[in-house]
DNA sequence: ACCCAGGGTCGTC
DNA sequence: GACGACCCTGGG
């Protein structure tokens, strides 16, 4: 199963830039040809557009096929999501267009859980940098293509890192975070194939939370970017708040933002699509504010 | 050289 | 419930 190829048809509901740099995920990146090569569980596999077709070639565990389907979710019907988020107002609307391919991924929770907790007050070209650090520490070596991946280590592989370990890969005062859950999970405290069992979405964020370096917006993050697949939550970071303020309720000191009106408003225009919706608009606002930046350069 | 901010959380009051 | 501290890095 070294090299597997799979192509689909192209779809309006999955554009690369949109998929990877929405800020879900961290180990896609983008190669020469503009196509994206990222790791995911056991697999290597790089994406690209051509001729009216997206293929998919890689060094693949499984079936690639099987793979591909799960992790871009590929069964999901985007257009008729897209429709009502659209008819919602003309923010939506906008943002909707401008992050027209994007695809929430399922990404495997254990991994998940450990980048997110990374992301804390952290931007992502960095966290992207940590991560990459510690699946070269603690991963297992891929080959595809005479070039060399690493997989994101399991639990398992991280039991005899120490806090300075990972306080010498870069991760400055989540170190201790890391080294915490890590071992919450191998002891079972929290234990993964359970939460994924659990319905109850409330349950499943109290049982995060009780993670080291798991607060309210890392679990929100978990609940919707994971495999756990929750779309009604809404996570709130600086981005989210700021778009939301600007668009809804305009308070003069953006940081003064009341979390609760927000969940408020999030829940009441958006419901059990909330979470869609925050990506929409995290997208839109961050790539706004990055094109203000190159336009100042010039 | 200095200050600021980043997909926040934690301990303390 | 508010508040400051926290590692590190890149940019003004």
């Amino acid at each position: 199963m070294s090299n597997q190829k799979y192509e689909i048809e192209d779809n309006i509901s999955f554009e690369l830039k949109d998929i990877f740099e929405c800020g879900q995920c961290f180990r896609w990146n983008k190669q020469e040809d503009g196509s994206y090569t990222g790791i995911f569980g056991k697999n290597v596999l790089n994406v690209k557009k051509e001729n009216n077709k997206i293929i998919f070639q890689g060094n693949c565990e499984n079936n690639i096929e099987k793979e591909v389907n799960k992790y871009f979710d590929l069964d999901k019907n985007y257009e008729e999501i897209k429709e009502i988020l659209s008819k919602i107002d003309d923010n939506m609307k906008k943002s909707v267009i401008y992050g027209n391919g994007i695809r929430i991924l399922n990404q495997d929770l254990w991994e998940t859980i450990i980048s997110f907790i990374i992301s804390a007050n952290n931007n992502i070209p960095r966290i992207k940098k940590i991560i990459d650090r510690i699946c070269y520490a603690y991963g297992d070596k891929i080959i595809w293509k005479d070039n060399v991946y690493y997989t994101f280590p399991t639990p398992q592989q991280l039991k005899n890192v120490t806090v300075q370990d990972f306080r010498n890969l870069g991760l400055g005062f989540r170190d201790i975070r890391l080294f915490e859950t890590t071992h919450m999970i191998l002891e079972n405290r929290v234990n993964l194939e359970e939460l994924k069992k659990e319905n109850d979405t409330e349950k499943v964020r109290e049982k995060l939370l009780t993670l080291s370096g798991v607060g309210p917006k890392v679990a929100d993050c978990i609940l919707l970017f994971s495999d756990l697949k929750r779309w009604e939550v809404f996570p709130i970071d600086v981005w989210v708040r700021r778009v939301m303020n600007e668009l809804y309720i305009h308070n003069a000191d953006e940081t003064k933002v009341n979390k609760k009106e927000i969940e408020r408003l999030a829940r009441e225009k958006f419901g059990n699509l909330a979470g869609l919706a925050q990506q929409y608009l995290f997208y839109w606002r961050m790539n706004k504010e990055i094109a203000k930046f190159e336009k100042a350069r010039k």
